[in-house]
DNA sequence: CGGCAGGATGAATAATTGCTCGTGAGCTTG
DNA sequence: CAAGCTCACGAGCAATTATTCATCCTGCCG
């Protein structure tokens, strides 16, 4: 056995000494025949590796109730809004919490389904505080090209990543979110080999998606998917955000532009039949996910308590 | 609003911030606008009334909590379980190597003791895994014979063995397990030579024993201790298992017997005042392991997953 | 064979957390 | 309305945990 399992078991053993059994450093390091010191070390370690998952198992009443505001107001079959905390990093690493927590639940389901993943750094974190799943019966599409315009994978990209803790099949789309050109676009979605990851993204069961602002800071942006004109262009058009590259203005509505028209994601309408979950949060998105909501591009939000509240105002 | 309720959510929310936003106390204090120690009550509270789940992501977590499930329905000292792997091969080095560390653990010690082993494969391979050790302030005793009945050393004997790897005084039994009869037996453990050795068996600090069946495959009939007759009788009484030689029933009871009249191994009783472990695993073996930890022939067990769930079983 | 880099170890120390206790505000009750 | 009671609060202190540092061991290369 690898000498890195090996201790990397120990390290298991401690934290589950320490928290499942509630055993001090001391006493632990004294079942293991270790030093304390050494018992520390180990614990840091587990806590490191990500050993170590905590979860909140309590109904704030005031997210509760927010949450069933925006339900309400909008139609949304989930919501679900975790409580703003200190910071954005903070408040972050909450929504990911939760956003992780609903995945697993879903990947839990004995049933085979196909799950649809975005981008988003929201997304990406919560996919590392998933568990290790076995979960074969399960699809796992990227509803979303996978790689940057300069061809290294996105550094936002989830599918890679929830391959390494979950046993499901993973489909990932080796393209670019956003083509040069429509005809690149035509050439790149229509590849033979990834007729099974378009099938599968057409029907996928339920999906997580990120949502993207198109005034700054935007993703696409960022990433280099679109040029400043572009951007500039689509703002005097009306857009406030996007969803897996797809560019809408704030009904809602997808907006008629040559961006659009290079999409390579999968196709996103009004009213989607399965759960489409959008997990994002902060101030800046407040009018991108208002927009999702109010054209309905998802039926599901996963926030935080400030930006739910900046949803229930006007 | 109740005010109880109220009190957990901020419970949570302090939970949420300590825990998802590894926030310290005193921020989470500045945060909400209250004090370090009512931070810490909150903190306190949120964990009494359990909303703070914690898991370890890692086998080694299922393998704690069998283990302490055993620890608890049986009464045991010290129970280990190690992650079933692939194949019988591979859970077998695995239990070796578990209790390899264990033995370590003892010979580490500082203060003078003495170790009983007996025998068997696993504890035969946890000895071939262990490092060389000088530990000349221990002695080491053999709890039964070590020759077969042909006069060859038993290709099981562990005590040979771990006298390559460690510097400790070692004391064999040149016997066989079970004599050809009552007299035999006698006139083996009278030998003035074997006093030392005897007398060190009976005051051994822990003791290292396998766990054998009596039904098919049975070490003792393989080995030739006992004959088909003797077997099949032994099955008639209720014969499950033996440990270094001693058949037992399902309630972990000595049998009466003419085979239990000529074993020649050190005396074994139920509750005993030292550490006992039992190291087995295999399914084989299940009936035999429940008998000997339910009639608490042994304080101590180190198994593999699949056995410690059997083992909880029923 | 010796020297060196890297990692592991334990002691000392710093930081953080948990607990106890006295105080006082607010509530109940006579 | 006052006495008594409860309970939350924060200070201070004890216990526990985290970090730092010097040292040692080990494997590896010259």
């Amino acid at each position: 056995m690898n000498s890195v399992d090996r201790k990397l078991d120990d390290a298991a053993r401690a934290a589950w000494l320490s928290h499942i059994g509630g055993m001090k450093q001391d006493e632990i390091a004294q079942v293991m025949g270790i030093s304390r010191q050494s018992a520390q070390r180990l614990l840091s370690q587990a806590h490191a590796a990500g050993l170590v998952k905590v979860r909140i198992d309590h109904p704030i009443a005031r997210c509760m109730g927010i949450a069933a505001r925006l339900r309400e107001r909008y139609g949304l079959d989930t919501c679900e809004v975790v409580p703003s905390l200190g910071g954005p990093a903070e408040t972050g690493a909450a929504v990911a919490s939760a956003t992780g927590d609903m995945i697993e639940r879903w990947l839990s389901s004995r049933s085979s389904l196909v799950m649809g993943l975005g981008t988003g750094r929201t997304l990406r974190a919560a996919i590392e505080h998933l568990p290790h799943i076995d979960c074969a019966q399960h699809r796992i599409v990227s509803l979303t090209g996978n790689i940057a315009p300069d061809g290294s994978t996105a550094h936002y990209n989830v599918l890679f990543t929830i391959a390494d803790k979950v046993s499901a099949t993973t489909y990932p789309m080796p393209m670019p979110v956003i083509s040069a050109s429509p005809e690149e676009r035509a050439a790149l979605i229509g590849q033979k080999t990834l007729e099974t990851a378009r099938g599968l993204a057409q029907r996928t069961d339920v999906r997580f998606i990120g949502v993207g602002t198109i005034a700054d800071p935007a993703p696409l942006a960022l990433d280099g998917f679109i040029s400043t004109e572009d951007q500039d262009r689509l703002i005097a058009k009306g857009a406030v955000g996007e969803l897996i590259g797809w560019v809408f203005d704030e009904r809602g509505n997808l907006i008629e532009d040559s961006v659009n028209a290079r999409v390579s994601s999968a196709p996103m309408g009004a009213d989607p039949k399965e759960p489409t979950i959008a997990c994002a949060f902060g101030p800046d998105k407040v009018a991108a996910i208002r927009a999702a909501i109010r054209g309905r591009l998802v039926n599901g939000l996963i926030t935080d308590e400030d930006t739910a509240v900046a949803l229930t105002e006007t």
